[in-house]
RNA sequence: GGAGAGAUGGCAGAGUGGCCGAAUGCGCCCGCUUGCUAAGCGGGUGGAGGGCAACCUCCCCCGGGUUCGAAUCCCGGUCUCUCCGCCA
């Protein structure tokens, strides 16, 4: 959520922002909205003020004095209010709006309508190379019998998966692989709840605007969460912080749940898109410094390029464009790994930072050097997503005769083999 | 799921209709004092909004209500604790 002064200050700045992302939202009707509010807000406090100084002298006075000095606020009371009653009612309006205002993109962030003019910065690595016909993920998988689709979309419906004998152990270890290398460079491991509350949805900016995106308990009014990054950036929600115990870096294991409403027909076949996964996922609170924020945008960029290094895979980073953002991202760089079977490079991982915009609206703040009270900075990524990343794992490291090679970062968490052989 | 108790400032803990944005203690900050880790004395010490200066308004878990007036009374919600039931 924009701050409303910000947005009061800045109408044109805003608009364009929007425009740049191409998100439709009521600038105008928002800054109306604002005013109507203000000024019904005067009027009630007058009021209120009134009130307040009369029931101050009400105690001291006896008989028609005070008999009168009541029945005039009686009066003043049903005034104030009605006049409260029409500031909540705006007020609900505003907030609805504001909302969904998105957060202005950085300068550096290209201009485009979607994923496909999203601008490639670097790659480490090329397209594997292969003297022989390489077989796609489900292919290797049957012959090391490593998934089940079939059982699992008659349990389970569409985009389902089992995992099992080697495809289990390698989730549980790139996992665990990537837990242990944030773990070692200073992030808090957590385990996060998975069910959340109305307002960690929406602090997170999911909601309003992605409902048709999560799953939804409607008994008890709880979500099922589509990243940790949800749980883990509301933790401190509410909270003043010491600018002493920022940043707070932590790195949550979780399932991730999506309905990948509107994505029929999208990526049916195999392991690419589907409605649940397991995620680590990094998140950074800190102080609301864009230099500081940017350089640690840069750093949760490099952890997840190191964890992409010890699996021994081709990516490239790649620069959003504007219309491809999140309503409260500033800026974004997705990793996008080699996928043989795709022909082409595929998301595995997504570095975000938001400013303020997720601390506002979740109330997260810290206070700075002058003991000023201010809103923090937020950011997260992919540290490894699983069974997606077991894409380019297999793919990648397979041999012609089907067998797998096991990067030797990776062997320590599958009893110290070295390749997968078929079975 | 059933029965009961409770939620107050960084913490502890008063307050049951006006004198309470809130006693007291601890903690913290500033100053003074004292020759020594410590103590004493004085002052300060939450957040939000509006004019943005003096000032005004709101916040005693959240949202409604009663009342001239609510931390205090009523209703709804959330959470915590105790007992029973169930359970990985």
């Amino acid at each position: 959520m924009l701050d409303l002064k910000f947005v009061r200050a800045n109408p044109e700045l805003v608009k364009a922002g929007a425009l740049k992302k191409r998100i439709a939202c009521e600038v105008d009707r928002v800054l109306e909205l604002d005013l109507e509010v203000r000024q019904l807000k005067t009027e009630s406090e007058t009021k209120k003020a009134e009130q307040n100084r009369a029931t101050k002298e009400i105690p001291a006075l006896t008989g028609e004095a005070k008999a009168a000095a009541i029945q005039a606020m009686k009066q003043l009371g049903v005034e104030q209010k009605a006049l409260d009653q029409q500031v909540r009612e705006k007020e609900a309006e505003l907030r609805e709006l504001l909302l969904r205002i998105p957060n202005p993109p950085g300068e550096e962030v290209p201009d485009g309508a979607d994923d496909t003019e999203n601008v490639e910065l670097r790659r480490e690595g090329e397209p594997t190379v292969f003297d022989f016909e390489p077989k796609d993920h489900i292919e290797l998988g049957q012959l090391h019998d490593m998934f089940d689709f079939e059982r699992a979309t008659r349990i389970a419906g569409s985009r389902t998966y089992f995992l099992k004998n080697a495809g289990a152990l390698l989730e549980l270890s790139v996992l665990r692989l990537a837990l242990d290398h944030m773990t070692a460079k200073g992030y808090a491991p957590m385990l996060v709840p998975n069910l959340v509350r109305r307002e960690a949805m929406e602090g997170t900016a999911y909601f309003p605007g992605g409902e048709d995106q999560a799953y939804c308990t409607e008994r008890d009014e709880l979500y099922l969460i589509g990243t940790a990054e949800v749980p883990l950036t509301s933790f401190h929600a509410g909270e003043i912080l010491e600018l002493a115990d920022l940043p707070k870096k932590v790195c949550g294991w979780s399932n991730c749940f999506r309905r990948e409403a509107g994505a029929a027909g999208r990526d049916t076949r195999g392991l690419y898109r589907i409605h649940q996964f397991q995620k680590i996922e990094q998140v950074i609170v800190c102080e609301a410094d864009e230099e500081v924020s940017k350089a640690f945008h840069a750093e949760i960029l490099r952890n997840s390029e190191e964890v992409l290094q010890m699996l021994e895979l081709p990516y490239r980073v790649v620069n959003v464009c504007s219309g491809d953002l999140g309503s409260g991202q500033i800026q974004k760089f997705d990793i996008e790994t080699w996928m043989p079977s795709r022909g082409n490079w595929g998301e595995t991982h997504s570095a975000s930072r938001f400013h303020e915009f997720q601390a506002r609206r979740l109330n997260l703040r810290y206070r700075d050097a002058e003991g000023k009270v201010r809103f923090c900075h937020t950011l997260n990524n992919t540290v490894i997503a699983s069974p997606r990343v077991l894409i380019p794992l297999l793919e990648n490291h397979q041999r012609a005769d089907g067998s797998i090679y096991l990067p030797k970062a990776l062997r320590p968490y599958l009893g110290g083999r070295e390749l997968l052989e078929p079975r």
